[in-house]
DNA sequence: ATCCGGTGTTGCGTGGTGTGCAACACGCAT
DNA sequence: ATGCGTGTTGCACACCACGCAACACCGGAT
């Protein structure tokens, strides 16, 4: 909508593959250099673009510290991680939560398997989200157009001879995902790992997180991972529980805690009816 | 430079400490609200934004998911991942690594210590540049006048009693670890947390990044940590190896290893590093 | 030393484009 | 109903981002 800004926009997955010079920018968006170079300029001035010694163009630092602060003030997050760490500890495989936003589903939270895994791994990274076991959760309690027409959207990368297929199975697993209240995914993204995951549902009683533990084959089987499902429904329905308990410091104008009056009659507060979310 | 990329990009430090309305935005920016909406919907058309069921703007998965393929593609993080392992393997303690970047100074890297550790620690996070360890190598070995032009540009901040007062203090600390090729935070930004860091050199001889070790007070003194100091330099120094090893195609326009020509006289190779250090 | 191709940088006039305005649409509370 | 506070749309103006051309700089080749 705006030009400008979206060709300023357009660099930055462009430098995400790799360092650029500014001609190869310019070419890449096919804008004269001098352009290009007022972007960049721009761009560097907030951070977001990192001017390497030898000239060339690399995403910058203020992006990595916008991505943290927005992970760490995700709410959901922060009441689900001791959660998580509980049945890290517990089970001993890998925990993930992840979230929707808009087309694509990312896992915003994780704690290792006790084996040593890469840390970041792949938190931030949208999920295969055919296939993946949160993305079914999370997806199942769409209103069912939205559902559709979402599916219809997606492409049906095929990870493995496992993986959904095309839409219309898309739809009748989650469907079916929908009925029973919580989704696997064997083998359909790495074929040696299976998953389980579960909803934590809002306040709403849609699902605003969903929080899953993957396992290889190796390790434990498809059924003896099943084993683990009430673990894992249980423990999303804690986070649900305390999430819509306290909402944190997201409602600016209410009640303080050290209020002194006793508000005799027209007390608002035992149920935190449904859809009373995010006011303003 | 250019007005309207400005303006976009100040929405996203905005949305990183949580949803805001579109009125909220238009303010802060002081514009309309017809233009910050366009702004908005740029920014969302590319996955910068994401808005929620109750129209308010978060940060969008696309900004994370940049962050992390930036982040995985610094080349020295590549290489020195399982040095830090090992090293956190050996000694326990939490490892960091860390660059340069501008004018600040963030992690790209980190191995928690054995205890339980929150994730995401600060990674991406910028650090406190005037104090930390690792900053403090970094900035050693710039060029003598831009080091006093950043010295000057810096704010210093009382983190503890202990923190460098003042950009005067600032250089002489920074001589002395440029002299001595290793750094210390002793209490300088938490007052119970000492590091000790030493830097790594790319095939030039300059910093390229930092390594270092912290552990708080009561698990390690200072003096204790300090024997730890050869084991730092070491890997610091075996991550540096490897990294000039292999350049990874990288370094478009630079000797090769392989060059078959002579290069009789005026090969400028031999002296890597103007402070030769007896490496172990 | 001189040229040369390639790259980054600067200043400038023009027209596209981003801007603010005003009017509308919607939800919610009074 | 009425008002208020939002988010949204269309439009005319002027500003600002655009491409151009000329310059500055570097390395390599002649």
């Amino acid at each position: 909508m705006s030009q400008t800004v979206d060709r300023a926009l357009s660099i930055l997955p462009l430098l995400a593959r790799g360092p650029a010079s500014l001609e190869q920018v310019a070419r890449s968006l096919d804008v004269h250099k001098s352009t290009a170079l007022r972007l960049l300029r721009t761009l560097r001035e907030h951070g977001m673009v990192y001017r390497q010694p030898d000239q060339r163009y690399r995403l910058g630092a203020r992006l990595f510290a916008l991505a943290q602060e927005a992970v760490e003030n995700l709410d959901v997050r922060a009441v689900a991680h001791p959660h998580l760490v509980e049945l890290g500890a517990a089970c001993g495989h890998t925990v993930h939560l992840a979230v929707r936003q808009e087309d694509e589903v990312v896992y915003i939270d994780k704690v290792d398997s006790r084996y040593p895994v890469r840390m970041y791994s792949r938190i931030g990274r949208p999920v295969a989200i055919t296939v993946a076991a949160v993305a079914k959760v999370l997806l199942a309690d769409l209103p069912e157009p939205e559902r559709r027409e979402l599916a219809r959207r997606l492409d049906y990368p095929r990870h493995t001879p496992r993986s959904t297929p095309d839409a219309t199975a898309f739809l009748e697993e989650l469907a079916r995902v929908r009925e029973q209240g919580w989704a696997t995914d064997l083998g359909g993204h790495e074929e040696t790992i299976n998953c389980v995951a579960a909803p934590v549902r809002g306040a709403d009683g849609r699902a605003v997180a969903a929080l899953s533990i993957s396992a290889p084959n190796v390790v434990v089987g498809a059924d003896e991972l099943l084993r683990l499902l009430p673990l894992v429904r249980r423990t999303a329905d804690a986070i649900g529980a305390e999430y819509v308990g306290r909402s944190p410091a997201d409602r600016p104008h209410r009640h303080e805690p050290s209020h002194p009056s006793p508000r005799p009659s027209s007390d608002p507060s035992p149920h935190p009816s449904p859809h009373e979310e995010n006011r303003t």
